[in-house]
DNA sequence: GTGTGTTTGTCGTCCGGGAGACACATTCCC
DNA sequence: GGGAATGTGTCTCCCGGACGACAAACACAC
């Protein structure tokens, strides 16, 4: 929770605050801006990587794709969010081995990799901030790695809802609304299990009163409760 | 592989290199050093996290332990390395929830937080080196997770050893040789299965002629084979 | 040596949850 | 509008692998 709220706060800090003029208008000047209509990718797996991108609109999920063409979502990246960094960790020809896809009407602004790091060279600060984003991820895929061994799906599937909640939802009164942008075979690539799996528990859920549901979003009616399924 | 080759080649390269005399002496300066036994903690879970670890010899465990008790191993590190980046990422009072454990005699060398921090804001060439260093643990990781969605146990098994070997085995003629410092318990805590499925698991990669093993060490006699098994 | 704890090998049992099948609801698009 | 594609709800069947039990092998102490 603490955990949480910290990585909401870092996530939604402007990266490039402090830095001085100079080096923002640069920032600015290198950098392109594009529109992405819903389910239009933003890479492919195949594609050499050499830009990493700021999400200023809108959300995009992160995936993999295996060779016998099953997918596994790695994450959902929201506004404010950094995405595409480990660009910067490829070798020169470097492919990612990921499809990043938007998933709503987004607003994605690509920096090139050899402009970013230019700019990390120059500024320690802003390089400190993007190791600190990295290092916070990297902490959240070891959580996910021992819930996949610790947890069943049941705890998985609430606990990616408390999760997703605190990413993206708003607090509405007492309870918390998303918009939900993953169908239940999406959620059940995120979190592991097979599609109904997921239909099976949603529904449990929500005749615990625990939640409510359509097509649009989710609605927590009883976090804490939701919240203690998860451990 | 070309990956894996990558990887190895970062993590045995020294983060120093390269800097300045002044620097270096001012690292020697900060970091103590320390004789681990086998077995014994490094750090734990509840302890405030202060320090970065850079690991001149053995092999070091990294795992988190949950409230019911039960161990997830996240990885294991060898000489070379560095671990316990993360606590750059926590706040001030930043608990680690992991734990660790040397799994022989160890020589580590320990800085502190603050003065490993102010090294990076000096120092941008070092900064991005760990910076390239974390993202390439989180590749890892995202590897893992999808990992443990996508593969049965034998294919995770067999995917353990061609890792492990490739990490800290030798080359003897056309065989590889690592010496195992984890137990058939540990390894499924690493791998994320029972202790009796790696028994056996190992056992029939024993008969089908692809490894040898003794409780020192194991002898990779197929590893392409192997290799084929894990995908 | 003999006892004590730990690791390994091999059973048999049981269950979480994957996957197919199929009806129903919804959204998309001509 | 109507037809197609896509998403959801529910059952049933079945298998991978967890887990307990127990014996054998080994390690270490005294």
């Amino acid at each position: 929770m603490a955990e949480h709220t910290k990585f909401w706060y870092l996530n939604h800090f402007n990266l490039f605050e402090g830095m001085d003029d100079a080096a923002l208008e640069e920032v600015g000047r290198l950098s392109s801006m594009t529109e992405v209509k819903p389910h239009q990718p933003i890479y492919f797996p195949d594609e050499p990587s050499h830009a990493i991108f700021f999400l200023k609109k809108g959300h995009v999920k992160i995936s993999r794709i295996y060779p016998d063409g099953r997918e596994a979502i790695l994450e959902v990246v929201g506004p404010g969010e950094v995405f595409g960094e480990l660009s910067l960790v490829e070798d020169e020809a470097g492919q990612r081995n990921e499809l990043a896809e938007a998933l709503d009407s987004a607003l994605i602004c690509a920096l090139k990799k050899e402009d970013f790091e230019r700019l990390l060279r120059k500024n320690p600060e802003l390089s400190l901030r993007i190791t600190k984003r990295i290092g916070l991820r990297l902490k959240r895929f070891e959580e996910r790695a021992t819930n996949l061994v610790f947890k069943d799906v049941k705890k998985r599937i609430a606990g990616f809802l408390t999760e997703y909640a605190e990413d993206f939802g708003k607090m509405k009164g007492d309870v918390i609304r998303v918009r939900m942008h993953l169908s239940h075979h999406e959620i059940g690539l995120l979190t592991g299990c097979a599609r109904q799996t997921v239909t099976t528990f949603l529904n449990e859920f929500r005749n615990a009163g625990l939640i409510e549901f359509s097509r649009e979003g989710i609605t927590i009616k009883q976090y804490k409760a939701l919240q203690n399924l998860a451990r």
